[in-house]
DNA sequence: ACGTATAATTGATACGTATAAATCCCACGC
DNA sequence: GCGTGGGATTTATACGTATCAATTATACGT
């Protein structure tokens, strides 16, 4: 095909010459606007030329009408990362069930990045946005809910809303690592240790697990909490230290299931079983936790239903069907019990 | 926050208001454009004012004038598998380069979800798609085609294009089945079965894999092509009929890696040995291949590199650098020898 | 038969931008 | 002193749609 084949967009004033009706006709029963009535023989008509014409509405010119943009933006921190995953598609489920469309940035978890995120959706004019910020930098925030753009945050614990209509979704971490440490005292096991990374979610887990501790007496030693990146080579780096320790630890939690599968490598190397020399325990559920061997031991926070359900969320602020006053919106978690610890 | 302080959206009349200018000024200044040239007094008070009144500019009004909406589209079956996130991140970041913005689809493979998001990208004119097509019925994507917009498939094999300007970018599937299991032989195995699904890139895969066997004159028992759904369940379903045959392969060839886990998992209940008692190879080389044990011996297709091409293929056709008759980019794969075969 | 209410349709306009064309302003050379 | 060539700026317009207001056609009741 050469560009001789080039279409001509084809614009509702041609369908509605091919139809012997005026723009603004062609418009309504496109929109079966309730205020016009169109007899059923000339919609027929317009039906027949949009389809003869293969016309495609403009969304653009539609936009910028109405200011409305049936897209939702998504900002998370990496895709690859497999928490993510499941998330957006949970979001892509509810946004493609109201015909709305997804534009999706990872930002690294880099403030340059998420800020050069919330640019393109101010650009956009995007109707909502689903985000994970680790800078997020409230006044970035704000320009968009000023100009009535939904917003929902995935949190890692209750956040303080203030007067925004800005809701937050989220699993209590904190309550989450405390079940989870909880399960583990109960278990048995005498010195269990953790690991964690600076940004993001590790803190408040890191507090659920100091909290655990603490609830039946015991202390954690300074050099039982070790801090390494969130990665495979983050947990084996981290487990080699902690199993250099006197006493070493009997059982790990992990602030994530990455780190979690590299502290199990790190045992096998070191020729211990896991779970009855160490046991070990993550935090996310990722898909490949039922696949290690032995399999996962994790928390889940059923990373589906909580991207289907920011999307509820979000529509429900996009309907205007909910008080302009932020939400915190609590989500389960779940134990899961597999073979490692 | 009450809707009180909803803001009204600025536009470049505001700005130029402020400046003292003409709207047109504005604008000039915005796009620097080469033909008219303002001073640097004036570019400075309409900047000033820009700043002070926050203005965004509105891409809807910006498209409708130009027909460019700085959008890609990016269609795939499921975020959720695991050999697309790596795939969609290498075309992010290529398209992020750009300062484009990433609208995702997942069809699930199926025809009328493919037809629908084929139908939103023509309704926003994306400038350009990458996407992975089932079901492509060619007059869909011709659609596309024919306003120019630009469309980089990927595929399992080289296909032809006709005078279409649409690129595929392809792993020779056939070319990397056949060294994989080839690789198999001349690692000794001698009765190579092979796991494999119907839809999608399993059929040229078993194509290389019987030409592989046929290279070395042996025939392949027909029961030794299991078809089953391309996950791990499906993967050990279809596992467990191999090991119920007599003679039982000593080798497995699965056409993706959940597959080649789930046969994994089926020989470890039968209590039989990786590599040793049966060899087990995937197809794809996804993050979770390290982390299994033993680890999965694989092809890989380098799914990060792949999206980034695509994204550069895609942005060549978008900047007309490129005849506008098809091409076919074949791009490189690589076994992978890890621990299972 | 004739207004009148209602149905059917059209005209006109604005959304916010980019850009071609027109205008204005000023210094400069002769 | 005056035309002239640019530099600086503005005016005008179109992109494609949605929708209000206005107009025309139709039906209806008395």
């Amino acid at each position: 095909m050469d560009d001789a084949l080039r279409r001509r967009r084809v614009t509702q004033s041609d369908v509605a010459r091919l139809a012997g009706v005026s723009q603004a006709l062609v418009s309504y029963v496109l929109n079966d606007s309730t205020h016009v009535t169109v007899p059923d023989e000339t919609r027929q008509r317009i039906l027949a030329a949009i389809a003869e014409l293969g016309y495609v509405p403009n969304r653009a010119a539609s936009s910028l009408r109405t200011s409305k943009t049936f897209t939702i933006g998504c900002v998370i921190p990496d895709i690859a990362n497999p928490f993510y995953p499941a998330f957006v598609r949970g979001i892509q489920d509810g946004v493609d069930r109201r015909d709305y469309d997804l534009v999706m940035y990872s930002t690294d978890g880099l403030a340059h990045r998420e800020k050069k995120a919330i640019q393109s959706l101010l650009q956009r004019r995007v109707d909502g946005v689903i985000g994970v910020f680790f800078h997020s930098n409230a006044r970035d925030l704000a320009e968009l809910l000023e100009h009535r753009v939904a917003v929902v945050r995935l949190e890692a614990t209750a956040r303080p809303v203030g007067d925004w209509p800005l809701d937050n979704i989220f699993v209590d971490n904190t309550a989450a690592a405390f079940h989870a440490v909880t399960y583990l005292i109960q278990r048995g096991y005498q010195r269990i240790a953790m690991l964690t990374n600076e940004p993001g979610p590790g803190h408040p887990r890191v507090v659920g697990y100091r909290a655990a501790l603490n609830a039946v007496g015991r202390t954690v030693p300074g050099e039982y909490v070790q801090i390494g990146a969130f990665t495979v080579e983050g947990g084996i780096a981290s487990m080699r230290c902690l199993l250099d320790l006197m006493p070493a630890p009997d059982a790990v939690f992990a602030a994530n299931d990455l780190m979690a599968i590299g502290a199990m490598m790190a045992c096998k190397e070191r020729r211990l079983r896991v779970p009855e020399d160490v046991a070990v325990m993550g935090f996310d559920d990722i898909p490949t936790d039922q696949i290690v061997s032995p399999a996962l031991t994790t928390v889940t926070q059923f990373q589906g239903q909580l991207g289907q359900r920011a999307a509820e969320l979000l529509f429900e602020r996009i309907d205007n069907k909910v008080p302009s006053v932020g939400r915190n919106v609590e989500m389960p978690f779940e134990i899961v019990v597999r073979e490692s610890a």
